[in-house]
DNA sequence: TATGAATATTCCTTGACGGGAATATTCGTG
DNA sequence: CACGAATATTCCCGTCAAGGAATATTCATA
């Protein structure tokens, strides 16, 4: 779960994800399509990799990477958890923003951010 | 998303998240169920906060912070994409590896690994 | 308005990580 | 078995982020 967040939380990984979404790539396409340098797609491939969200098919020189997503369920199944509250959320947010406008039992502070 | 995923890939920032789960909860008690010292609570929940998973509301000098589950949606609508590959996934790995070891066209590679 | 509680911010140091360039490795082929 | 193509690995460097400690800020209250 943190792995998967961490795979993908770097820009160049995501791109590379979302890419192999449309179809397994080998290494070459993949740099040349993103537009960076073949070590880098090696390494941000092998961070994929090491974190379950893609696969390897050795074919010759080459080597096909095509994406895993069982991270991807794992982290369908962690937001189980929440989607009970995102009706809720609404309903509470605007209660509280109700609540706020409505009666403020604070009075309102004199001191005013100068700071632009 | 990438900022939910950076903002969530770390352990603690994680961890936080899912406490809020529970209820809402002010900095102290954020910090002291976590074992951390308020300082790194703050900095977490401002983190989170930039990345929109929380919201704050004051409470005299107290801040509770609260969940907010909208990027999860955007999250959950992103997955969305991937849905429709989880069972393909299986058909595709099992069909890969039934290829590799029924038919393999390249003589098996004589050298070995000596690493272990 | 001074005080204490709760929280935020700053400064500092350190470790992790990404990019660049060079090099090593793997594999098919002649 | 030498060579070239495709890929992986290593080394170096700059940056960024997290933790620790100290300090600043906010707020209610006496």
């Amino acid at each position: 779960m943190l792995e998967t967040f961490r795979a993908l939380a770097e820009p160049s990984r995501f791109h590379i994800f979302e890419l192999l979404a449309e179809k397994p790539l080998p290494v070459g396409d993949v740099s040349e399509r993103l537009g960076i340098r073949q070590p880098q797609a090696s390494k941000h491939l092998r961070a994929l990799s090491h974190a379950g969200l893609v696969e390897v098919r050795p074919d010759a020189q080459r080597r096909i990477y095509a994406l895993r997503t069982e991270p991807l369920r794992e982290l369908d199944v962690w937001l189980e958890r929440y989607r009970c509250m995102w009706e809720e959320q609404f309903e509470r947010l605007d209660g509280v923003l109700r609540e706020l406008q409505a009666a403020p039992k604070k009075p309102i502070p004199r001191k005013k951010r100068t700071k632009r």
